[in-house]
DNA sequence: GCGATCTCTGGAATCGGTTCCATGAAGTTG
DNA sequence: CAACTTCATGGAACCGATTCCAGAGATCGC
């Protein structure tokens, strides 16, 4: 391994002139710059991240911390994130912190308090005041997508909001029994969104008069719990709702998958929509409201650049950005059949 | 920020002490180690681990390479990396590398590159001779995941014998007119993992003395992708299969989803089997081959610290470990109807 | 024409640890 | 009791960069 005393030896300039002539930072003329540059090329130089960082402070990476990997939404985010990231020289270190636990603890301690990150984004996860202290101590920048924390800047998307527009949308066709299947309430991953879902789902219904008196079922977001809760929901033929607004698509599609084994034409019978933009939308012709994941780790990161680049004000902290969510109408979704 | 010199003052030791106290490393008597540790309690010292890998050479961390990170089997594998790499104190850098573009250069040249991991760990990406050899010289141990490359040690299951096994269950059933949805052969993310399935569905065909003539679809491995497949193998009635051999899950579970739409019953008029243990197997019935991802990156985890434990033999270099691939019988494979 | 400013370069300090080496005390062996 | 070995500790070098500071020319304004 080269380090950059061989360059400057090869190049004859010393360290320092060395080190400017390769970094573009301080006055280096032309010539020398030029030589030093290729000195460094024919030995195969390359920096020592962990000597600059020792020295500047900047690691050129950041950490995030996130529930899920294996979950559509939270995938998504992640490329979103690395894609952004990469563009911009600095490099991602995960962390899949399933939910509370020992482990958890740990990474906040081991992992999270060395300073070997320049940020943190936190992604689909609460975190307790005490956690968000501790980061906040390392005076690095911290950004949360998919749900508010206190006095950090968040990214998600409006989801009072999207509940809202997803069930006044069934209202609007005129359907008057609709269930809404959303995320268990006292979940880890329970940032608010299941709440908020909820609370924008009664909203809308309270508001056209309608009872929300045991329209809530939980499930986990995922499709085959869609596709069990779908077979309670939609078994009883007496009792069956004529719409279905779901958390999230992979649970309507999980529902619609139930009611084609029941049987049950949608949008004849059913109307079905949901909330994310997942690729099984198109294919099952699902209407959704969509947000965008990866828009949002890319909103992330930039943010965090940006409090990183300007140190002193806190622009954004506390702040929450949210998304609008746009409706997608597709086939799912239609007027209910005329009762007898 | 405190640093080693702050907790060795109050300890009233030299810095080289208290190093040793709390490193573990070396002579230090029980109660100076004591009265170090505790200094460091109090005053919450942390050690930086930049500083520390800057005089060991080790990093405490490593870089993983994927093509993907929204597919099941990649995520999956990327959660058994990231848990068993936790808990040997290690953290992941990940490197979502989507095919051959600008992009993987820059990601070897300034990333890999650079000595900031103790080892790589490459999931299914078909690494060239030179990034082999760029990543050998920097003596740190590789490990590949999902299919073989020159020279490194590999963690894959057996894919021809998966498909293979796969096939004969078919034509067990009494199934003649099979056809084989596999992945395109050209994709960047081909590794001889779509290559050696048709290898195997081919070598069973004809060891039956059948003709795989026209037996062949490429399609994506997404859901979508094997419905859109599906739809064409199924969609005209006279030359229309009795079995279909899925190179993954998502297609097969596609595939079923086209079915049922086209009002073919499976398993009366269509068996389906798949590849991989998808949690969408159960919920559709899916007979299929199961392999465990997650498995799969604790091994090539266990693999590669054996080696940094041990760097003088290389082991496993260049050895492939194959894992048995388990048939999972559920309802979608059945005898074909008897012809009239 | 002369001090002030700008450009270029090298020496040395620094970041925060680990580890080699020397020193000395205590314990062991023959 | 002399000669080793083992244990415990401190001083100093070192890992590989960046950056501060000083000094030397060149340029510039007045």
């Amino acid at each position: 391994m080269s380090t950059i005393a061989d360059v400057a030896r090869l190049a004859s300039v010393a360290k320092a002139t060395a080190s400017r002539a390769l970094s573009g930072k301080g006055y280096v003329s032309e010539e020398t710059r030029a030589r030093v540059v290729s000195a460094a090329r024919t030995i195969g130089y390359v920096v020592s991240p962990n000597a600059a960082s020792l020295v500047t402070g900047r690691t050129k990476s950041v950490g995030v911390i996130i529930p899920f990997i294996n979950r559509w939404f939270f995938a998504e985010v992640l490329e979103g994130i690395e894609i952004a990231l990469l563009e911009q020289g600095y490099d991602m270190t995960l962390y899949n912190l399933p939910a509370a636990s020992p482990e958890r603890d740990r990474i906040f301690e081991y992992f999270l308090a060395r300073k070997r990150f320049d940020a943190v984004i936190s992604v689909g996860v609460a975190l307790s005041e005490t956690e968000v202290d501790q980061l906040h101590r390392l005076g690095r920048p911290l950004v949360g997508i998919g749900g508010p924390i206190r006095g950090v800047h968040t990214i998600a998307i409006d989801d009072v909001e999207a509940a809202r527009l997803a069930t006044e949308h069934l209202l609007s066709l005129g359907h008057v029994d609709i269930v809404h299947v959303g995320g268990v309430l006292v979940d880890e991953m329970d940032f608010e969104v299941h709440s908020n879902r909820l609370r924008g789902f009664t909203s809308a219904m309270t508001h056209a008069g309608l009872s929300t008196d045991g329209c809530f079922y939980a499930s986990e977001f995922t499709l085959p719990g869609g596709y069990e809760r779908g077979m309670e929901v939609l078994g009883d033929p007496r009792r069956r709702p004529t719409g279905i607004f779901a958390a999230c698509d992979e649970i309507a599609v999980g529902i619609i998958v139930a009611a084609r084994e029941l049987g049950i034409s949608v949008p004849a019978d059913l109307s079905v929509i949901g909330i994310d933009g997942h690729p099984y939308a198109d294919m099952f012709r699902l209407t959704t409201l969509e947000q965008h994941p990866r828009e949002q780790g890319r909103l992330a990161v930039v943010s965090l650049l940006a409090e990183l680049d300007n140190p002193t004000d806190h622009h954004a902290a506390g702040e929450l950005t949210e998304l609008p969510p746009r409706l997608v109408m597709r086939a799912s979704t239609s007027g209910p059949r005329a009762r007898t």
